[in-house]
RNA sequence: GCCGGGGUUCCCGAGCGGUCAAAGGGGGUGGACUCAAGAUCCUCUGCGUAAAGCUUCGCAGGUUCGAAUCCUGCCCCCGGCACCA
C-alpha cells in the first residue's frame, strides 16, 4: 500500500498575487469595521501607532502581525473587535527634512504616510481604516489644546522659569525622560542646562496613583519595574534645620531619620538658593562661586560622573540641630543634586558613604549612632560608613537608644513633629513633565501673552489654533517667523498681544490617541464618553519595550487626568501590555574584540584585530546594514508567508532571528497547506474506525488552539494550525482513513484556525470549499466536547503509537542479536497483576497515601503471597513506584478504564506489522498460557515488551 | 550599588515538582521517491543496552519517595536606575 501522505507532488503553487484581491474583498465587505452590537463582548486590540517614516520595517511587521492575529482570533470568537490604526505624525524628522531638503513638514508627512500606508495595507492586516487618525490633523490636535486649557485652569498645566534640558542639535528643550545618559534620546547630541520659561504638566499630582495602578494591570514585570524606578517613590522625613543667627531655615529630605543624631553637618547643592544667600559678602563667596560655575555648566551626566571626587566649600555659617540644638557647620557640596528632594541634605558621615567621604576629606567629626549588632560596642570607631539598619546608640536624648530601623525612624519623626521641625513625607524622583518644545511641527500651545493680562488661554471657541504655513525653516523656532501667527488680540482686553510659540511635546499626541480611536470623527467633543467607556480599556496593547517609561507613563497619566476632567470613567488605559521582542539578523562579529560590524565587513577580517569574523545575531539596524526589507519578502513569498514566519519563529515577547532559510521553509509549508482543501475533498473512501479518532483529534486541536490564543501564545497556536494538523491528518490517512464527509468537516474548522495567521490563504480555502462569504467575517462554530467513545479512540491510538515508537527504537538493536532482519514480533502485554497493582497504587496515592506506605499494601496482594513475594515487592519499589507518578492524567484514566491492551493491539497488529516491515505480529498477555516468551518481566501497563524473531 | 529579567542538549528556544533524555524549529545524519537536482516524506541526532543503566538543564548545597522545575548561597549575562539623601 502506498502512503498517501501530503506534500508529494504539490499540485498548486502558493501565489502571493491573490492576496491583494482578497484584501479588496475584505474592504468591500466592510468586515473589519468595528461595531457595537448588543450581547457581544467587546475587545479592543491596539498596537502603538507608528511614526510615518516612508517605509515599513520588520519591527512594524512583527508588531502588527501579532496584533492582527489577536484581533482576527477575537473576531472569529464572536467579539466586537476594535482594531484601529493611525499615525503619530507630528515630530522632528519631518521638520528636519524640511529644514535640510526644503519643502514643508506637512507635505513630507503626508507623502510618507501615503507610502507606508500602502505597505501596511499590502500585509492584509484587519484594521478598521475608517478610524484612521493622524496627530497633525487639526481635528485631532484641537483636543490637545482643549485639554491643555482645562489643565491650565485646574493648575495641572503651568509655566515656570526653571533650569531645563536643552538639546543643542535639536534646538529645543527636552523632558527629563528624554535625556539618556546626558544626551538627547532622539539625536544623541549633547544636552545642556538652561534657564528658561517653560510649560509643565504636573504629573506629580498623580504619582501615587500611577504607582498604585501598576498592581491592577497586566504589564510585564520589567515594565512595571521601570515605571516604579522612574516614579521613584521614597518614604522619609522632611526636617528643618534653622540657620544660626538668621531667620532662614534649611529643609532637608532624608530616608534615614533614625540617624539624625549622627548628623554633624548640613550640605547644600551649589545651586541651592540659600547657598548664595549664606555666603554673600563673606570670605567664602569666591570659593562657592567657583564651585557653582564648575558644576552648573556641566551637563547632568558629566556632573554626576564628577561627583565621585568630593568637592565642597564651607559656608562659614552654622545650622541648629533640630533635636539637640547643637551648632553644626553648613557646607556646600558638589554631590548634592539641586533638583532632588530639597536640594539639601543632613550629612551623617557615620552612616552614609558620601557623607563619610566628605567628612574624611574635610576633617569633619564622624559620630556613631547605630550599632550593627545588638551587642555591639557603641564606642567602636567607624572605619567605613555603616549604612545598614542598626540599633540606636549614643543618643543625647533619653528614650531612643536600642530602637531599631523603622522604630527608630518613627521615634525621631515623632519627636521632630512635636517640635514642629519635621514630618513624615514622601519624595518622588519624577518631576513635572516639561511639555513645551521650541519647534514647529507639533501642537501649538493655545496661550496668548498679553502685556496687560499676562498669560491668557485661547477661548475654547477659537480652537484649534492651527499651525501657520507662512514660516521659514532655518535656525530657531519657525513659528517665530510667522507674523500672522504671532500677532493676535488679547481675548480678555482686546489689546495687541503675542501668541505662545512653543508647541507641545509629541508625546502629548500619543497620550490619548487610543481614546480618540473609539470615536475618531467626532467634532463636537473629544470622544463620546458612552462610546469611549464601552470600548476602553484597551484589552491588548502591543508595542516595543522602548516606550516603557515615556509613552506608557504619560498615557496612564493622561487617562487619569482626563478622567478627572469628567471626560470618561476609566482609571487605566491598558489592561494588558505585550512588548514584542526585537527582530535580529546575522551580522559580522569579532569574537576577540566582542564587536559587531556592519555587513560591509562580511568576508573581511576584523578591522581592529585582523582575526577572521564570524556571524552573530544582532538587532536589525540601518547602521549594521543587516535589515531585511518587508516589501521584498512580501513580493517574493507573499504576506501570509511573512506573517507565518514571524509568528512561528519565536514567541511574541522573545527576540527573533531572521533567517532566509527559515522563511523559505515556511513558504514550503504554505505551498503544502495550499493543496490541503483539494486533497481532502478528493477523498473517496468510506466510513472507518479511524474517523472517530480523527474527529476527536480535531476537537482536541481546536481546544488547544483556543487555549494558546487566549494566552497570546501565538507561536503555539500557529504550530497547531500549520504543523500539528498536517501531522494528524497524515496519521489518519496512514491508518486508512479517507472519509470525504469528515474531510469537509475538518476543513470547516481548520480554515478558521488558519485564518488567524494566514488569512489570505484561508479565504482561498473557503472558496475551494464552496462556502458563502468570507471566512474572515465568519464566526467559528464551536465543536461539541469529546465523547467517551472518541476519548477511547484517542487512547487506543496513543497506545498504538507508543508501542510503535518503542518497537522501532528496539528493532535495530534486536536485529543485531538476530542473524538477519526480524521477521516477526510478539507483543507481550503486561500481566494483569501489574495493572491491578497500578490501579491500587494510583487510588492509594490519590487519596493522600504516601508511596512509602503502599509497600505494605503490595505485600498483601494475592500474587505476593507465594514464592514470588520478593520479586513482586522489588518490582513495586524499582519499577512501578517511579512509573506511577510518570503517567499523565490521560494514561491514568486509561489504566483504570479497563482498556484491553491485548484486544486493542491485536486489532491493530497488521498495521504494526506493516509499519515495522514484519510478516507477522502476535499479541499475547504476559504470563498467560499463550505467552511462551518468558519476557513479560519488562512489561508495564501501556508499555508491553516486544520480542523480535 | 539598587531594581527587574535570565543562564536548558550542536545553535535558537519551550518547559517551571512526577507525562523530562527534556516540545518545536534550525543545523547535521541516514533512508524513501527521482535519470538527476530541488521539493516532499520517514529515521536518527547525550553515552549506552533487546527495553536496563548512567550522565545532562550556570556552580555548590538543601527540601522531597521524586528536582531543569521549590529553597539557600555563589558565579555569569541582559535591561533599567544610580553619590536620589
Amino acid at each position: 500500500m502506498s502512503r498517501k501522505t501530503f506534500g508529494v507532488n504539490m499540485a498548486k503553487e502558493y501565489t502571493p498575487v491573490d492576496e491583494v484581491a482578497w484584501q479588496q474583498k475584505w474592504v468591500d465587505a466592510k468586515i473589519f469595521e468595528s461595531q457595537i452590537r448588543s450581547n457581544r463582548p467587546k475587545f479592543y486590540c491596539l498596537e502603538m501607532y507608528p511614526y510615518p517614516s516612508g517605509k515599513m520595517h520588520m519591527g512594524h511587521v512583527r508588531n502588527y502581525s501579532i496584533g492582527d492575529a489577536v484581533a482576527r482570533y477575537k473576531r472569529m470568537m464572536g467579539f466586537d473587535v476594535l482594531y484601529p490604526i493611525g499615525f503619530d505624525s507630528f515630530g522632528m524628522p519631518a521638520e528636519n527634512a524640511a529644514k535640510d531638503e526644503g519643502g514643508h513638514p506637512y507635505d513630507i508627512t503626508e507623502r510618507n504616510m501615503a507610502s507606508i500606508t500602502k505597505q501596511i495595507k499590502r500585509m492584509g492586516f484587519s484594521y478598521d481604516w475608517n478610524r484612521q487618525l493622524k496627530s497633525h490633523d487639526p481635528r485631532y490636535y484641537k483636543w490637545n489644546q482643549y485639554f491643555f486649557i482645562k489643565f491650565f485652569e485646574k493648575g495641572l498645566a503651568y509655566r515656570e522659569h526653571a533650569p531645563v534640558n536643552w538639546c543643542v542639535q535639536c534646538e529645543t528643550v527636552l523632558a527629563n525622560e528624554q535625556v539618556k545618559a546626558g544626551r538627547c534620546w532622539r539625536c544623541n547630541g549633547p544636552v545642556n542646562q538652561k534657564e528658561m520659561n517653560q510649560w509643565f504638566l504636573d504629573i506629580n499630582q498623580y504619582a501615587q496613583e500611577l504607582v498604585d495602578g501598576l498592581d491592577t494591570i497586566a504589564f510585564p514585570e520589567n515594565v512595571k519595574s521601570l515605571q516604579r524606578d522612574w516614579l521613584g517613590r521614597s518614604e522619609g522625613a522632611q526636617i528643618s534645620f534653622k540657620v544660626a543667627d538668621s531667620e532662614s531655615v534649611i529643609e532637608v529630605f532624608t530616608t534615614r531619620p533614625d540617624t539624625l543624631f549622627g548628623s554633624t553637618f548640613v550640605t547644600l547643592a551649589p545651586e541651592h538658593p540659600m547657598a548664595e544667600e549664606l555666603v554673600k559678602g563673606t570670605d567664602y563667596e569666591e570659593a562657592w562661586k567657583e564651585l557653582y560655575d564648575e558644576v552648573s555648566v556641566l551637563a547632568e551626566f558629566d556632573r554626576i560622573r564628577n561627583m565621585k571626587k568630593k568637592k565642597g566649600v564651607p559656608s562659614g555659617r552654622f545650622a541648629i540641630h533640630p533635636l539637640t540644638g547643637e551648632k553644626i557647620p553648613i557646607w556646600i557640596g558638589n554631590f548634592v543634586i539641586a533638583s532632588y528632594g530639597t536640594g539639601a541634605v543632613m550629612a551623617v558621615p557615620g552612616h552614609d558613604e558620601r557623607d563619610f567621604d566628605f567628612a574624611k576629606k574635610f576633617d569633619i567629626p564622624i559620630k556613631r549612632v547605630l550599632i550593627m549588632k545588638e551587642d555591639g560596642d557603641p564606642q567602636a570607631p567607624l572605619e567605613t560608613a555603616e549604612t545598614e539598619y542598626g540599633w540606636m546608640v549614643n543618643s543625647p536624648i533619653e528614650g531612643f537608644d536600642g530602637l531599631y530601623g523603622e522604630d527608630g525612624k518613627r521615634a525621631i519623626t515623632e519627636a521632630l513633629k512635636s517640635k514642629g521641625l519635621g514630618q513624615q513625607t514622601i519624595n518622588w524622583k519624577i518631576r513635572p513633565w516639561l511639555v513645551s518644545r521650541q519647534r514647529y511641527w507639533g501642537t501649538p500651545i493655545p496661550i496668548i501673552h498679553c502685556d496687560g493680562c499676562g498669560v491668557v488661554p485661547v477661548p475654547e471657541q477659537d480652537l484649534p489654533v492651527e499651525l501657520p504655513t507662512d514660516v521659514e525653516f532655518g535656525h530657531g523656532n519657525p513659528l517665530e517667523t510667522s507674523e500672522s501667527f504671532l500677532n493676535v488680540d488679547c481675548p480678555k482686553c482686546s489689546q495687541p498681544a503675542r501668541r505662545e510659540t512653543d508647541t507641545m511635546d509629541t508625546f502629548v499626541d500619543s497620550s490619548w490617541y487610543f481614546m480618540r480611536y473609539t470615536d475618531p470623527l467626532n467634532d463636537e467633543i473629544c470622544f463620546d464618553p458612552k462610546i469611549m467607556n464601552h470600548f476602553m480599556n484597551v484589552d491588548f496593547y502591543c508595542g516595543g519595550i522602548e516606550h516603557a517609561q515615556m509613552h506608557l507613563i504619560y498615557a496612564r497619566f493622561y487617562t487619569k487626568a482626563l478622567r478627572d476632567l469628567g471626560l470618561h470613567s476609566n482609571d487605566e488605559p491598558f489592561n494588558e501590555l505585550l512588548c514584542q521582542g526585537m527582530v535580529n539578523a546575522p551580522a559580522p562579529w569579532c569574537e576577540s574584540c566582542q564587536l559587531t560590524f556592519s555587513v560591509a565587513h562580511a568576508g573581511s577580517p576584523c578591522p581592529h584585530c585582523d582575526s577572521p569574523l564570524t556571524e552573530r545575531s544582532a538587532k536589525m539596524s540601518k547602521s549594521l546594514g543587516n535589515t531585511v526589507s518587508p516589501e521584498h519578502m512580501v513580493e517574493k513569498y507573499g504576506a501570509d508567508t511573512v506573517r507565518l514566519f514571524i509568528l512561528f519563529s519565536a514567541n511574541p515577547t522573545a527576540g527573533m532571528d531572521w533567517s532566509d532559510s527559515a522563511i523559505a521553509s515556511n513558504h514550503r509549508v504554505m505551498m503544502q497547506m495550499a493543496t490541503m482543501p483539494e486533497r481532502l475533498l478528493e477523498w473517496s473512501g468510506g466510513v472507518s474506525s479511524m474517523d472517530t479518532w480523527m474527529l476527536a483529534r480535531l476537537k482536541q486541536r481546536c481546544t488547544e488552539f483556543q487555549q494558546a490564543m487566549d494566552h497570546f501564545d501565538l507561536r503555539r497556536a500557529v504550530e497547531i494550525s500549520h504543523y500539528d494538523f498536517i501531522k494528524d491528518i497524515n496519521w489518519y490517512i496512514r491508518r486508512g482513513g479517507e472519509n470525504p464527509e469528515l474531510g469537509t468537516k475538518i476543513l470547516d474548522s481548520w480554515t478558521h484556525l488558519v485564518s488567524v495567521s494566514t488569512p489570505h490563504m484561508a479565504e482561498e480555502w473557503w472558496q475551494t470549499l464552496g462556502k458563502e462569504g468570507l471566512v474572515c467575517g465568519t464566526e467559528m462554530p464551536l465543536l461539541p466536547s469529546i465523547t467517551d467513545e472518541e476519548q477511547s479512540a484517542l487512547d487506543c491510538e496513543t497506545l498504538l503509537r507508543s508501542v510503535l515508537d518503542s518497537a522501532r527504537r528496539i528493532k535495530d538493536v534486536a536485529e543485531r542479536h538476530l542473524d538477519g532482519p526480524a521477521q516477526s514480533a510478539i507483543i507481550v502485554v503486561s500481566p494483569t497483576w501489574k495493572r491491578s497493582m497500578a490501579v491500587d497504587a494510583l487510588n492509594f496515592i490519590e487519596q493522600g497515601g504516601s508511596p512509602k506506605q503502599f509497600a505494605s499494601h503490595v505485600s498483601q496482594m494475592e500474587i505476593a503471597q507465594g514464592e514470588r513475594k520478593g520479586e513482586i515487592i522489588g518490582y513495586w519499589g524499582k519499577k512501578m513506584l517511579p512509573q506511577v507518578f510518570k503517567w499523565d492524567d490521560d494514561s491514568r484514566i486509561l489504566i483504570r478504564s479497563g482498556l484491553d491492551e491485548v484486544e486493542a493491539l491485536t486489532q491493530r497488529s497488521s498495521f504494526i506489522a506493516q509499519e515495522l516491515g514484519l510478516q507477522s505480529v502476535k499479541v499475547v498477555l504476559g504470563e498467560s498460557a499463550e505467552d511462551e516468551t518468558g519476557r513479560a518481566g519488562g512489561s508495564m501497563p501501556l508499555a508491553p515488551s516486544i520480542v523480535y524473531a
